[in-house]
DNA sequence: GCCGGTACTTTACACTGTACAGATTTCCTG
DNA sequence: CAGGAAATCTGTACAGTGTAAAGTACCGGC
């Protein structure tokens, strides 16, 4: 009596393992799944997960990995300057495309291959414009701050759409809870609740300023 | 037969709760608390907690409101710049001090009054030394989120100490998982690993940078 | 003295990661 | 080809999580 289930195998690897958690996170609106939701959707028992990681830890640090994987960098010879604007494009929309792996980055310290080969390339573009070592350090280090600084922002904000904001703030400010904070009334009435803005275009106006900031130390950075 | 410890009455309070879980969150090393585990120290049962809080995530809301309440703000009057650094220099000081505290922030959208007035108390200062709203949105958009992306870079490195990077460098760079990584491994050797070398430097560079640019635009910026 | 609300306890449930012990299929070696 | 070893997946179990629901002791006000 050889009941067909008992023959799932070959069905898992470490690769598709990581694509459905990837694909499950996404789709539940940025939570990891749990061990037992991905099993199922492999058609899997949870505990075959273990075969192909250690723990659930290794899973998070191949699905960040994924993230890295999907980043464009630059090459060597592109102009720095719009090579770090499209990567920062390229990294904000993979971290928004992918909310909940911001939320991984932090103490995870286990970088896979797709991220050092992120890195390098990054490094490399630098080095071959001019930057010494000091300063693709500085540049790097500064760049990267920014970038995953203003998507853990843009992400906690409550709202999707420019809409949305007055939806929310609105009653915000009519609160009392506004009384007291004079400043940021006037900073929402007179910005950030006008038609036309979009927290979003914060993203290039700090950009913009480093990346200027980066081209006068460029040659002399120590 | 009544016995004593029927009684806990009046040993809760929201102020309480959030002080003992910031208290054992530190202490783990960046974990937070279980219900169970909270109440233990409160000398309370689980359930307990929710007559104060909805839910665990109120809680975790004044954790983090709590985190911000320890952050200095300038006053008005200050020149701007050195308020901006010792603001930043406070919050990456706060941040370290509660490494669980960036895990909590994505995600959490509703801001405490300490938050608010600590937002309000950068932007009054801002605004008071010639940035238009505008810039001052700017200027707070870029500073926050450079100060929030570095803490967190900072806070994932797997050593504490500039001594230890050697000892976790060193047999990364040793090993053939380098290969492939020119830059890194250039930058790594001739840069991260040299004596006197910390991580931390980068902030007060990036920092500066930024002031800098903020300065290039304060009265024009629209 | 009673009585309603407050503050806490008790019990229970669904869900989590994962340790441990099989069962079965595949592969390598003699 | 035989047979043992290894790889892969299953079954069961356990300790821990957040929290819903109902119960119980205490309090201040009529």
């Amino acid at each position: 009596m050889t009941t067909e289930p008992a023959s799932a195998r070959g069905t898992l690897s470490r690769e598709k393992v990581v694509r459905a958690a990837v694909e499950m996170a996404d789709e539940s609106g940025g939570k990891v799944p749990s061990t037992r939701k991905l099993a199922e959707r492999l058609g899997v028992q949870a505990m075959a997960l273990y075969h192909h990681f250690r723990n659930k830890d290794a899973l998070l640090d191949g699905m960040v990995d994924f993230v890295f994987a999907e980043i464009e960098f630059p090459a060597e010879g592109v102009e720095w300057k719009s090579a770090m604007r499209d990567r920062a494009q390229s990294m904000r929309e993979a971290l928004i495309r992918h909310p909940w792996a911001t939320g991984l980055m932090d103490s995870r310290a286990n970088a896979g291959v797709a991220t050092l080969r992120h890195h390098d390339a990054v490094i490399g573009c630098l080095r071959s414009q001019g930057f010494t070592v000091a300063g693709a350090a500085h540049a790097f280090s500064l760049l990267d701050a920014y970038i995953y600084g203003f998507v853990l922002q843009e992400l906690a904000l409550p709202f999707e759409s420019p809409g949305d904001l007055e939806a929310v703030a609105g009653p915000i400010l009519e609160q009392a809870a506004m009384e007291g904070f004079p400043h940021l009334a006037e900073l929402a009435v007179e910005h950030a609740l006008k038609p036309g803005y979009a927290y979003a275009d914060e993203f290039w106006i700090g950009l913009d300023l480093i990346l200027d900031g980066l081209e006068r130390h460029r040659t002399t950075w120590t």
